[in-house]
DNA sequence: CCGCTTTATTGACCCAGCTCAATCCGGCCT
DNA sequence: AGGCCGGATTGAGCTGGGTCAATAAAGCGG
């Protein structure tokens, strides 16, 4: 079964989630191989985004949604008024826009953190294949109910998390989602600012900074600009959730 | 055509979708008639909850979504050590639960406010029905969407607003969706306690107390235990986005 | 390699909202 | 009716983390 045009495709290097090593964590992760190629040919290769770049801006009209390839992106919403909030960072596999679908406009701004590359999924042909591949649907609803999981841990961290268990939370987050894709999960690269850091935790920048101080000062963690190595892991998963004295 | 069985159950006072006054906000909003009994046929309607009642607990394994169809709910998260979270309020029309789809486990329990009923959604269902019926397909990603919205509105009110704006946040939502639904945006009962809004809004009692009694005192509201009066509507919705005097 | 700009760290001070504690109120049961 | 109990209000202080300000260090373009 010659599919000429997309081998010519993949001849001339554009990826094809075949041979995608994501393929395990992102959407069609429970497709059958037959199916994968279904879903490889409605994705869109994009060009690489640069740091700073944005894949699409607050309110513009919802088409697509995208799964990070490489690199990693912030999600900012500036709600009118005053301050904006950044809600969300991306790492390879995850879906980026699921929450524009409903007033089909996106209601944040997405942005590269460094270069980065994405798979757009048109997402009326999404949804289209999702009537014939029960497989892809299920792993699609999976898809919000997590990010719906994981806002409302969010909400938790927000809501009643002193600073220093926002940071630790933030660090074993991230150190475990490195983990499930393969890299180290004690020592990594921050990809956004200690701006962004503070913004998505609620919290000054200056004290995002005076804690990574003094948890480095505790030898739990060893900072240096934007590398992290985690000393004490199981110190700061107790840092993360308990406390709370009293 | 008749469908008998369906009918008799309505006879006996089995209340069915196409009659319900919520149905044009509800999940079947997008669909014609004959799909709307199909619909109508995987429903398993519940005996009323009595306030304090669970729908279901945290950690029990998921198998269905359920609308709203009177009442209310409030939706808390335990996470191991110390607080509670609450982390949604649930009007008539809403569906709880779509958060459970992705490990197969209700995240959090669901309890009522008040005497409620819901109508139970068998999520296997729901999946093979939304296969067949593009339009609740649409109306299912098109929810799960606006969930994730309102909680990324959730963590900027949580990360960036005052405790006066968030209150005044919570009158006018709420307002907001009694309107939606037919009710007075101006004059309506709170369900939940005082210390349900404080954990709700990451505030201490106090906090919300005391503010009420500010707001009252400024002729934006009048509070009388449960019930609230919005007496200046434009006020209270400048004071829940705008301020931050700098 | 050198300024220049952006980002990060550290210190000093202050205040919004928390905690603790004392009522107060309203519903409900006997 | 009266008493009781849980929820709500109000007051008084305390403090975690914000703000403002001053460096320091790291990119980065030339």
């Amino acid at each position: 079964m010659p599919i000429s045009a997309s081998q010519r495709r993949s001849l001339a290097q554009a990826p094809r989630c075949q041979t995608c090593s994501l393929s395990s964590l992102c959407l069609p992760l429970a497709l059958q191989i037959e199916d994968i190629s279904q879903f490889d040919a409605i994705i869109r290769r994009r060009a690489p985004l640069k740091k700073g770049e944005a894949l699409f801006h607050q309110g513009e009209r919802f088409s697509s949604v995208f799964a990070v390839r490489s690199g990693s992106l912030k999600q900012v919403t500036s709600e009118g008024n005053g301050e904006d909030q950044l809600t969300n960072f991306y790492l390879p596999s995850e879906l980026v826009g699921l929450d524009g679908i409903d007033d089909e406009c996106y209601p944040g701004s997405v942005v590269a953190l460094e270069t980065t590359t994405v798979c757009e999924i048109p997402f009326k042909h999404l949804d289209a294949l999702s009537e014939q591949l029960p497989e892809l649907r299920g792993q699609l609803y999976r898809s919000m109910s997590k990010e719906l999981r994981d806002d409302r841990r969010m909400m938790r961290l927000l809501s009643r998390k002193t600073a220093d268990q926002r940071l630790a939370t933030f660090l074993t987050t991230l150190s475990d989602r490195f983990r499930r894709r393969g890299y180290s999960p004690y020592s990594f690269r921050l990809s956004m600012a200690r701006a962004d850091i503070g913004n998505y935790l609620g919290l000054a920048v200056e004290t995002v900074s005076r804690i990574l101080s003094r948890l480095q000062s505790q030898q739990v963690v060893a900072v240096s600009g934007r590398e992290v190595n985690i000393l004490d892991m199981p110190r700061l998963i107790t840092l993360a959730d308990e406390e709370t004295p009293t």
